[in-house]
DNA sequence: CACCCCATTGATATCGTTGTCAAAGAACAT
DNA sequence: ATGTTCTTTGACAACGATATCAATGGGGTG
């Protein structure tokens, strides 16, 4: 059978409860007396059981990612940085699935938190995004940490990009290479990294003095078929632009095949640029200039400054921002 | 605070064991007994409190999902089967990276199982491939199932694919075309899919007469880079194939950036398939004929089965095998 | 030296379930 | 009527941790 508190306290002859708070971290212990338990546990593999815990102190050590995003890639490394702070921490992540445009919404994650006991939550755009959504939480005293693009409210706990300057960037880079006529794709309204990638682009080209041209600024979703549209609608102006940037790869990848289609030749007839990094910016050809946020390391300080507050250890893990790095490839040509 | 099955052998008039026995569907409970109980607990909402159960029953009501498979698509689609499967039957999932290659595989996972307490694994290739650590959670009595291209021992709980007949039929669909010169891409040689694609591949043009050229099977191992590598090699050669089928969407997509970057025209010069029906599948252009899998599903089921035998529902849900969709785009042209 | 205080420690109750085992009652055979 | 068996039920212990609160003892103070 398993090693239980007990049998650490039988071999390092103290009380359980002494054990407890050696494993706990409590104040006042004598120094020697947390030595003599600590070598305890080490000699006997003693690991506290997780649900003798939850059941005595209410909590369930789970984390919980809501998402509500189509991207994979994404989903994944958010996951897989998340998977890293929880390691050795003893606390375990859950998935949960939700739909921002739910009347429900908040409603069913109050009632799947209280359902699991879930200790807190990891909160991703859109729904990071949604004010109501996390005042929401506020108010049902639901521990969260949000991963934004923006700084948010700084008293919650957040982990931000910086999608303005990594626009504003990206934008002086394609002017760099010559270019003059650049459209635009908009990502999805609700994110509010389509509005930051926006502005950096907008503040860019005006601070190089060019002017926006709203014809070849389009409206998209975030999705490979709305950049798709979207190319398809300014290659059939008469005038096209030289080079686009798309707020992410994906609409990129569908400009690049709506150009493609029309015989057109990237980087030769027109460069483009995307954001994100996601895989499929180097898995097509021309690779795609983009912008790489390091999402893996955002999620797992996401996870750590969380399980900081539950641990008291608050003053180490901060609220912190991000910056993300540019990535010139072949998409992008000098004029 | 919530409610406990004490509130409800109050309510129902009962002891707390009747309704434990009711909420377990244990046998021997009167039939007038059991409603009673039920309609308390619907009445007052009970939940079990799962740190309560997994403390006295030594379940932990978790399941882990074992994978070494960098490709994030899948994993995303294997991991959404396996919540909803979860739904409803309080089972949760934790995800588990490994190493296939490592030495410390086997013991690293047993020890991880048994100090989270798993209730049972849900393994995916290629770690399903690896008879032996198969054979070491046997021996641990560790239960799980098997989401595997082939079928295994049949004792065991698998989901299973076609991958054999899908490659077959997509063989028999690119020779329909006109072709006769076809490459062929391996996979991950660790990956029984690989070989079983390939066997799939072999038989179609033995089958209809078509005789092999090792020139043009390549090795690859799933990444895109190997089937760039792979690309490039073949059209070194003086004469190259009409048509490739690449055991994997990733290859496949490879392959297209190094004929294009050749200035070769797909589908014009070379037609191409892949496999997998990935999202880079249909955001290249032209996009690529493939075989779609029912991912989801198929790990829904491996879960269900898993899930039914802990709950004794074994009779239900069974080992199956999921066929697969050919998918014809453009990347396939008729000479 | 007597007193108090505070740091340290332990005995025991407790969390909300399931397991054990015995009791009660029903059903049937003798 | 009595004994036997089987179904149904409940009282209470147990799972392995943390919480409460009281006991202990060393150190400082007057």
């Amino acid at each position: 059978m398993a090693v239980t508190i007990k049998d650490v306290s039988k071999d390092a002859a103290v009380s359980i409860k002494t054990v407890s708070r050696v494993i706990n971290n409590e104040a006042n212990v004598a120094e020697a007396t947390k030595k003599k338990v600590l070598a305890s546990v080490k000699k006997l593999g003693f690991k506290p059981n997780k649900s003798a815990q939850s059941l005595r102190s209410k909590k369930s050590y789970m984390l919980a990612l809501l998402y509500d995003n189509p991207n994979k890639s994404y989903l994944a490394d958010v996951q897989s940085g998340i998977f890293n702070a929880c390691k050795n921490t003893g606390y375990n992540l859950v998935i949960q699935e939700c739909d921002y445009k739910s009347n429900k919404l908040k409603t069913d994650i109050i009632k799947f938190v209280e359902d699991f006991k879930i200790d807190g939550l990891i909160v991703t755009p859109p729904l990071s995004d949604m004010e109501d959504f996390l005042k929401e939480l506020e108010d049902h005293q639901i521990d969260y940490s949000v991963i934004a693009p923006s700084t948010m409210n700084p008293e919650s706990l957040y982990v931000s990009s910086n999608d303005y300057e990594a626009a504003y960037t990206l934008t002086s880079e394609i002017i760099k290479h010559g270019h003059k006529d650049i459209g635009f794709i908009k990502g999805h309204p609700k994110h509010s990294a389509s509005h930051l990638r926006f502005n950096g682009y907008l503040d860019a080209i005006k601070n190089h003095g060019i002017k926006r041209n709203d014809r070849w600024i389009k409206q998209g979703n975030f999705s490979f078929k709305s950049g798709f549209d979207a190319g398809v609608e300014i290659f059939h102006s008469e005038k096209i632009p030289t080079a686009i940037f798309a707020s992410n790869d994906s609409m990129a990848a569908g400009i690049m095949k709506s150009a493609q289609m029309k015989g057109m030749q990237v980087p030769h007839d027109l460069s483009l640029a995307g954001f994100d990094d996601s895989p499929i910016a180097h898995q097509i050809w021309p690779a795609l200039t983009t912008v790489k946020q390091p999402v893996e390391k955002m999620a797992a300080h996401a996870a750590k400054i969380l399980i900081a507050k539950f641990d008291g250890l608050a003053e180490k893990t901060k609220s912190k921002e991000f910056k993300s790095d540019l990535i010139v490839r072949e998409s992008l040509r000098s004029l």
